[in-house]
DNA sequence: CTGTATCCATGATGATACTG
DNA sequence: CAGTATCATCATGGATACAG
């Protein structure tokens, strides 16, 4: 089956859609370190450089929501919570992976053009 | 030549600056619209829905201090200008094409789970 | 056509303190 | 440990009018 040519109208509502989801500073970053086995709140909260407890809290609502992350309640003592990516999440990996790549370049391309 | 593994913080770090650099629900738009064609400023206003004058003018101003597009002015009369996009803005193109891709799937699924 | 100038609303983020 | 409550600030974006 060929595949299908998105017209520009449709490429720019997409693209839009993506960026609303992983919108903001801190949703990507805190899958990303979810993603690499910080499930706890204060784990993530270290793994996320300069967050607060008050936008971790806020953005994970927001992701559990989108149905990308999963919190979870055991009955321990003292209670501990969990956080999981799902397999939805996952399929972010491709973008994020490209994210990263053209960051990583980006930032070298500035140290060339404007070296500290 | 193996491939580098990258540390999280790394990843963290690249990620948020990838999203600095697109931040905001209009520079991809905009660039996809150039890309495809519209240069000049009313064109791309046509083409990117909803942007007023105020906020194109800004953005594409940010885009040019970010090397992804070139503002040329024809001497003719009356003056036009047009707006291009630079090969470093193509590097993006791996990166949004994943991006459109999970947008169109993210839509899908959302109909899927909520038809209206 | 290609913008700039105001003014304003909203949301995102931050600092800090506090609770079970 | 895992958050919530308040308060303050700032950036983004929107409406409208106007200028060269």
């Amino acid at each position: 089956m060929a595949k299908k040519e998105l017209s520009i109208e449709q490429k720019i509502k997409y693209v839009q859609d993506t960026l609303f989801v992983i919108s903001g500073k801190w949703k990507l970053p805190i899958m990303i370190a979810i993603n690499n086995g910080n499930n706890r709140f204060r784990d993530i909260q270290r793994a996320v450089p300069n967050i607060t407890t008050r936008v971790l809290s806020k953005e994970l609502k927001d992701l559990e929501e989108n149905r990308l992350v999963v919190r979870t309640v055991y009955d321990s003592l003292p209670v501990t919570v969990s956080y999981t990516v799902t397999p939805y999440c996952k399929s972010l990996k491709p973008m994020v992976d490209e994210m990263i790549k053209w960051g990583e370049n980006h930032r070298a391309m500035l140290k060339k053009i404007k070296p500290a």
